[in-house]
RNA sequence: GGAGAGGUGGCAGAGUGGUUGAAUGUACCUGACUCGAAAUCAGGCAUACACGCAAGUGUAUCGAGGGUUCGAAUCCCUCCCUCUCCGCCA
């Protein structure tokens, strides 16, 4: 959410910055919303003072036994009109409410300025796709013989749903207790378990609500709605909403392995082949709650953190800033992980870390009290670190062999007891 | 699922429908006393929002939301959460 004060200070300002991301801010409407807001508000607290005022009056006569029906048939002459006016002015607050909710981030000044996916620019590339003096066959026709089940995943229920078995549901695993190991052991992130589904409050305080309702998976139970976390972004953020933490708190690391539910609405067509982009899939979430002036320096560190995974596994891969116009709702600035997949003959996102400055914190009344005293925003930042499922589509395409095996990555070794390599029974 | 007890400021803990945003204690900050500290004394000490150049003024908030009333922390209704006992359960 942004901050209301900038908007009446710098509509203009807001708007500018807003289109560099393809967002078209209503500036009239939220003029004459505010306009509105202003007069009711004024009106209504004017009411509201003079209500009390009375009553106060009608409290202190009665203690001395004087008559109160003079002040009494006063003040209930404005009752009605008082009324209206607060069911008026709550009517406005909720519309602006709901105006702002719906606003994205502003981009930092920092983001490439673009309309897509082919603005973004690339910051780095690390590694070197390795050549195949054979002909490279992509995660499913690697996978398929060694436990990657497909038809299975499509039984039980339906597309984009995947079953492992074996070595491979063994391998899944393994690298998800690595890349929590790793973020634990040597980044600094307590491991958390949390939650898979979640309230709407939740969803609300780190942007998927109200405006991504369709994205999610939700369900109904007695009379309350419980959502699928799609990112363990969701449950880690929030666990500083309403929160005012100590200054020496900071920063707040947090890392979790969950799995991950999205409804991919909007995606018919995209990505069907394989396990690229599933209903359900495991990641490992990195989240950091840092004081404001720090969070830049814990983007660019995060974005290490995921990297590392990557370099650890030895796959080939390139950072990407992402543009105004590709950047997610909640995000001031995103850096994207492209991992190299050679069947692809292309780099493909396996992670996306993301500031979100006092967005999210805005949402969730998520603050600090800082050096004087006072209560302030925190910045949130998440990202993964990284996701399973496509870090196993990585290594199965990256790793492959000849005769259908696949080597395993050293650090995994002992993740697989020992298990150098994958091969069909 | 059944029965009961609760939810008030950083913490503890009062609060007969009326000058209660809330006693008191404690923590914290400032000042006085002191060479300094402790003790003592005095003052301060919630959050959000609105109006205002400012000083300031006003509004809202006692788990949440409704209701009754001129006026609600206090009365009524609904919901949420915590705790205790019983039942069921991985």
């Amino acid at each position: 959410m942004l901050d209301i004060q900038l908007l009446r200070n710098d509509l203009d300002g807001v708007a500018k910055r807003l289109a560099s991301r393809g967002y078209v801010l209503g500036t009239t409407e939220f003029t004459a919303l505010e306009a509105e807001r202003k007069k009711m508000q004024t009106r209504t607290q004017d009411l509201q003072a003079k209500r009390n005022a009375s009553s106060k009056q009608i409290g202190i006569a009665k203690s001395k036994g004087e008559d109160v029906a003079a002040i009494l048939a006063e003040v209930a002459s404005l009752g009605d009109e008082l009324k209206a006016d607060e069911e008026k002015l709550a009517l406005i607050q909720t519309q602006m409410q709901d105006l702002l909710l719906n606003l994205p981030n502003l981009p930092h000044e920092s983001v490439p300025v673009g309309k897509s996916e082919e603005n973004n620019v690339e910051v780095r590339r690390v590694g070197e796709p390795k050549k195949f003096d054979f002909a490279v066959k992509d995660h499913v026709d690697v996978g398929t013989p060694l436990g990657l089940d497909f038809d299975t995943g499509a039984k039980l229920a339906g597309a984009r749903f995947t079953l492992m078995r074996g070595q491979i549901a063994k391998l899944h695993r393994a690298l998800a207790q690595f890349m929590l190991d790793t973020q634990t052991e040597e980044h600094g992130y307590t491991e958390c378990y949390t939650p898979y589904l979640v309230n709407a409050e939740t969803l609300t305080g780190t942007g998927q609500l109200p405006k991504f309702e369709e994205d999610l998976f939700s369900l109904q139970h007695n009379d309350s709605k419980l959502y699928l976390i799609p990112t363990s972004e969701v449950t880690l953020t929030n666990t500083v909403r309403d929160a005012i933490v100590p200054l020496e708190s900071l920063p707040i690391k947090l890392t979790a392995h969950t799995p991950c539910f999205r409804s991919e609405a909007g995606s018919y067509g995209k990505d069907t082949r394989g396990m690229i982009r599933q209903h359900q899939f495991d990641k490992v979430e990195m989240v950091q709650i840092v004081h404001p002036e720090n969070s830049y320096a814990a983007l660019e560190e995060m974005v290490g953190h995921a990297e590392t995974i990557l370099q650890k596994l030895g796959l080939p891969y390139r950072v990407m800033a992402l543009c105004t116009g590709d950047m997610g709702f909640g995000a001031a600035k995103t850096y994207d992980l492209e991992v190299w997949l050679p069947a692809q003959n292309t780099y493909r996102e396996i992670s996306s870390v993301s500031n979100c400055e006092a967005f999210q914190a805005r949402r969730m009344q998520a603050r600090f009290r800082n050096e004087a005293g006072k209560p302030e925003l925190l910045h949130t930042l998440n990202g993964s670190g990284l996701a399973v499922g496509r870090t196993l589509v990585a290594v199965l395409e990256n790793y492959q062999n000849a005769d259908g095996s696949v080597t395993i990555p050293e650090v995994l070794h002992p993740y697989m007891g020992g298990l150098e390599q994958l091969k069909a029974n």
